[in-house]
DNA sequence: TCTTGACTATATAGTTACTATATACCCTAC
DNA sequence: GTAGGGTATATAGTAACTATATAGTCAAGA
């Protein structure tokens, strides 16, 4: 299209045009990216329609992440070829974004509903129940680690949650082995573990879960966090329930949801065989 | 997951982990957002792996575009209940960013595109082609506007194709009427339009266009049009051609793609109505 | 003609979320 | 005992606006 040299926007009904504060032409025309097709003796700043295609497409590059200088750069050696470089380079960008986001609406998904299921919880209550199988991907061993080690497994860990995207945003786990939790060695875990509700295939690590679990909570910080696990075992002992392989501990309420350490829950599942109960 | 109250990370460690500048945290802290678990005589920090936990609900609360000011407003009233509401509310926020990235994505194919095949084209021929239909989102009608009602016509475009996210990528074009043109009125544009290659059911203003084009281009800047209009409209009197309904004129080369003003592309379509064929 | 209100301009300071720099302390290892 | 790595604070710089203060412009109405 071409232009209808008769009418020029003012800077005011340019910004609105382009949806955005005046202040910010006035700034692109200071550095440079976006001067005014004219400039009448009084100073006064006028656009023009196509100046519109020209500050969309400073939109678009600005919305695929590029800084005002990078555009600048472009602009000042722009040409047909150079800005198809550009797209392409950009498509990937953009991509990748998207990608991240969309990991973004799962977790925000996954908080929701654990918060959901949480609030119904009577975190008082003891029970048996059936948890179908889900995927975990599983830290590299930290049973009985000195500090370094277990530092290391942790950033490896997190690492890996951040490299392959696996933050489903379930929460961290610790599972610790029966034999640890029969010695009373509680904190001794085996592996840490998240939740993959869409596991990828052919990544490693990943353990199925599922089966019967005794469920019980402990409220407060990990120092007092003995008795409640005495507690759950005495009620699997009462009950005639055999310990299974491994225990699993994750946050139920922590500092993102309660001010106050004393309100903070875990949630302990205890893996159990009931073939050999009584 | 209970933390092993042993290791602690530092500064530096816990920056690491979190793959953010050591600054950031001393930021943080400084600001009373994510203060370190533990601080030794000599004002050293200690990061707990739980804390690990609570930077990434400020990474995700980052990325869904609150400020730390709003994060630590949440913070400070904190509950499963609000952060609740909180993930409510900021579902929506991502679900709108992740559809403005894909409009984004659409965008860039449909530039890169446009530019592939503007980079084939002899912009010297001139050709009788075959344009498969295609749907146009259509603004208020222009001709013989005032400058006032072009003004508002070209907002209320402009406006609408933000509002309902119709713009494709594609250029801005004009439309004139057969008389105007005929009339030597060939910026008196009846139209402006975009090309949707998806268009949504159920929004007015499209219009599907298709057929036998007379295609030429104009080189340099809109004040000399003119004759690139008279050498096509003489173009189609010898090949016994008869021009259609509209005029269709859009920009191929324009400040975006181009520096020097002389370096302007504008293609220009005239319907023709082949069964008239003398 | 004067004034009012809505616009324009420039210059400058403030904002957010870092990020870099300068300076000094600390700690281990050769 | 000093070199190389870490830590700290304080301060300044950055990007991309955004707000504020002050002043000039302009059209409409009393």
């Amino acid at each position: 299209m071409s232009i209808r040299k008769e009418k020029l926007f003012t800077t005011g009904e340019f910004a609105d045009l382009c949806k955005v504060n005046k202040q910010t032409l006035i700034y692109y025309d200071q550095i440079g990216l976006l001067a005014p097709i004219m400039k009448d003796e009084k100073g006064y700043r006028y656009y023009s329609i196509a100046q519109y295609e020209f500050f969309s497409v400073i939109e678009l590059l600005k919305a695929v992440g590029m800084t005002l200088k990078e555009i600048q750069e472009y602009m000042a050696n722009k040409s047909p070829e150079n800005f198809s470089d550009l797209m392409r380079l950009q498509k990937e960008v953009v991509s990748k974004k998207r990608q991240e986001l969309e990991m973004i609406e799962n977790m925000i998904l996954v908080k929701s509903k654990l918060i959901e299921e949480a609030l119904d919880i009577e975190f008082d209550k003891t029970s048996l129940e059936y948890l179908p199988e889900c995927t975990m991907y599983l830290s590299d061993t930290i049973e009985n680690s000195t500090e370094e080690q277990f530092v290391a497994a942790v950033s490896d860990f997190i690492e890996e949650l951040y490299r392959a995207q696996l933050d489903s945003g379930y929460p961290i786990g610790g599972m610790t082995k029966k034999e640890n939790v029969l010695k009373g060695d509680y904190s001794n875990y085996s592996y840490l573990y998240m939740e993959q509700p869409n596991p990828r295939e052919g990544h490693p690590y990943f353990k199925a879960v599922g089966g019967s679990f005794l469920v019980g909570y402990h409220i407060g910080t990990a120092d007092t966090i003995s008795s409640t696990y005495e507690r759950l075992l005495s009620y699997m002992q009462q009950h005639g329930y055999c310990l299974g392989q491994y225990v699993y501990e994750e946050y139920i309420y922590d500092a993102v949801l309660k001010n106050r350490e004393e309100e903070y829950v875990t949630k302990i599942m205890m893996e159990v065989t009931t073939n050999e109960k009584g």
